[in-house]
RNA sequence: CGGGGAGUAGCGCAGCUCGGUAGCGCAUCUGGUUUGGGACCAGAGGGUCGCAGGUUCGAAUCCUGUCUCCCCGACCA
């Protein structure tokens, strides 16, 4: 990478978390695990959020908003789902300070104490569901689907940009049915659109399935997820869609009337996304020069760096540079003309490509004499000088081949580094030297689980969806098993 | 909470052993020359040396206390 910084092979965790600041996507905040998410960061997590959006109110779904602060019985009416959340939650216990007798600031007023704590939400299942037994007595009255965009908050010890934060950003979709099968439907409907949505948009091939008892979300019936593979052969769960069975409406008593007069209770579903996406896009595609965005999420997605000695030279190339933008607006493309004086043409080059901007356009005199133009490619770094005609075709053409080329690549990556193993020895092998999906025949018990979990480090990340039925032997206790799961170490 | 490390200019660091007027690189500002892959020259601005106390004529430096941050573990549907 550019002015020395770390490669991507020498220390990936350093390489990541110094792409992530000079690129200006986020740095940390002064308050403890906390992430400042920067203009140019945030206006690709804009993109995303508004794909996303798209897709969820083209399957039915409203947006809705409910409070950050969760009273604490409510988070505990639900048993694992309080087990699972208990150690993570930031607690507000007081509502007023005042000035501190010696003069020195501000302390909390002990008068102020909250009868009942307030829970800073980790998730909005409890509020919700304490909403939605209200508004629900018949079955007239679902289903519901709801999705909101806030944000969250989990007291985790260790943090890491996008990846792991105290507080982040995120969709929470959480639905109501009248049956079993048709909230099955639905958890699977939006596992669907999260790997459509991955695999088109942030271009990252990703594996759909379902988690074992172990990783299950708290509270849920089945979990299931998106698994993705990332360049140093760790695992990344892209996003989660939950089958919450009845467990929420018992926990906040919500029943209704079917049509044959019966009361029964509620099923439900959760799903959500967040900004951890943003670390799986910089994970999956980036290299030692930067940044490589696939085009659709792209906020500049054509940058035009001129070379140029003087104002008359600048002024004959800008008039080139409106064409092609104007040229290049009836398609919809992001075209960012950078004619400022303070950097030169080098600088510029090695800082778009740090950003990530899918297409690079040069040009100097040599060019406007002959009448052709630079298109340099940033997923490539290839570069080639083409005739200025027609230029906007072949822009158009370039997105759509960048976009489906990232994504190739991390799909022969992710092929290269999915490994079916048959033995213990070679599984651990495997994951010290190699990293990457392991697939491998597991006895199904948590205890097989927890051991491969203790001794290696390694997790079962999903049980696919499509896997074929295949008859072998655990690789830990040797008992019969009827199909393969996926290892790996994780993020 | 255990084991390491670090707090000195916006950022990255040296100086501390052996006390004596606070330094370097990057960035910033001014002027000039440059511009097809991170330019060069000249000049300028900017610091309660994490905080508190002590020793001393004198402390970034020595002593005591304290706070904070980072890394490795524990934790992480």
């Amino acid at each position: 990478m550019a002015k020395g910084l770390p490669t991507r092979s020498e220390n990936y965790s350093e390489w990541y978390n110094e792409l992530v600041k000079t690129a200006g996507l986020a740095e940390n905040s002064v308050v403890r695990g906390c992430m400042v998410i920067k203009p140019y960061g945030f206006s690709i997590w804009e993109k995303m959020q508004r794909a996303l959006d798209d897709m969820f109110k083209d399957t039915g779904h409203t947006n809705a908003y409910f409070p950050l602060f969760i009273p604490k019985s409510y988070l505990s009416k639900e048993a694992d789902h309080v087990d699972g959340f208990a150690k993570e939650c930031a607690v507000v216990t007081h509502y007023r300070l005042k000035n501190a007798e010696d003069g020195r600031g501000v302390i909390v007023d002990p008068e102020a104490k909250l009868e009942e704590e307030l829970i800073v939400r980790p998730t909005s299942e409890t509020v919700i569901w304490s909403s939605y037994k209200n508004w629900i007595q018949s079955y007239r009255d679902l289903p519901i689907l709801l999705n909101q965009w806030a944000n969250v908050v989990r007291w985790e010890m260790r943090t890491r940009l996008f990846l792991r934060t105290t507080e982040f950003l995120w969709q929470e979709g959480h639905t109501a049915h009248a049956t079993a099968d048709e909230a099955v439907a639905e958890t699977r409907q939006m596992l669907e659109v999260y790997a459509t949505f991955a695999e088109e948009w942030l271009a990252l091939p990703v594996i759909k399935g379902v988690k074992s008892a172990n990783e299950r979300f708290a509270g849920a019936i089945d979990t299931y997820c998106i698994e993705a593979l990332m360049q140093d052969g760790k695992a990344l769960q892209a996003g989660t869609s939950h089958f919450l069975g009845q467990n929420f409406a018992k926990a906040f008593d919500v029943k209704f009337q079917s049509k044959e007069g019966q009361l029964e209770y509620v099923w439900g579903t959760s799903w959500g996304v967040s900004t951890r996406l943003m670390g799986a896009l910089i994970m999956a595609h980036s290299d030692d020069s930067g940044l490589v965005l696939p085009p659709k999420l792209a906020p500049v997605q054509v940058v035009f760096v001129p070379i140029f000695k003087n104002e008359e030279q600048l002024d004959a190339l800008r008039t080139v540079a409106r064409k092609i933008e104007a040229a290049l607006k009836p398609k919809g493309i992001r075209f960012k003309l950078d004619d400022s004086d303070a950097n030169k043409p080098g600088w510029k080059f090695a800082e778009y490509e740090l950003k990530g901007i899918p297409v690079r356009l040069a040009m100097g005199m040599r060019d406007l004499e002959n009448g052709t133009i630079e298109v340099a490619r940033r997923d490539t770094k290839t570069k080639e000088t083409v005739n200025l005609e027609h230029i906007e075709t072949l822009i158009e053409n370039l997105l759509s081949e960048i976009q489906q080329n990232i994504y190739d690549k991390a799909l022969l990556f992710r092929q290269e580094n999915t490994f079916s193993v048959d033995s213990y020895e070679e599984f651990k092998d495997i994951l010290d030297t190699k990293g990457g999906f392991i697939l491998a025949h597991w006895d199904g018990t948590s205890e097989t689980e927890e051991k491969i979990k203790e001794e290696t480090k390694a997790t079962i990340r999903c049980i696919p969806l499509d896997a074929p039925e295949e008859e072998g032997f655990c690789i830990y206790s040797g008992k019969p098993s009827t199909q393969r799961v996926i290892f790996a170490r994780a993020y």
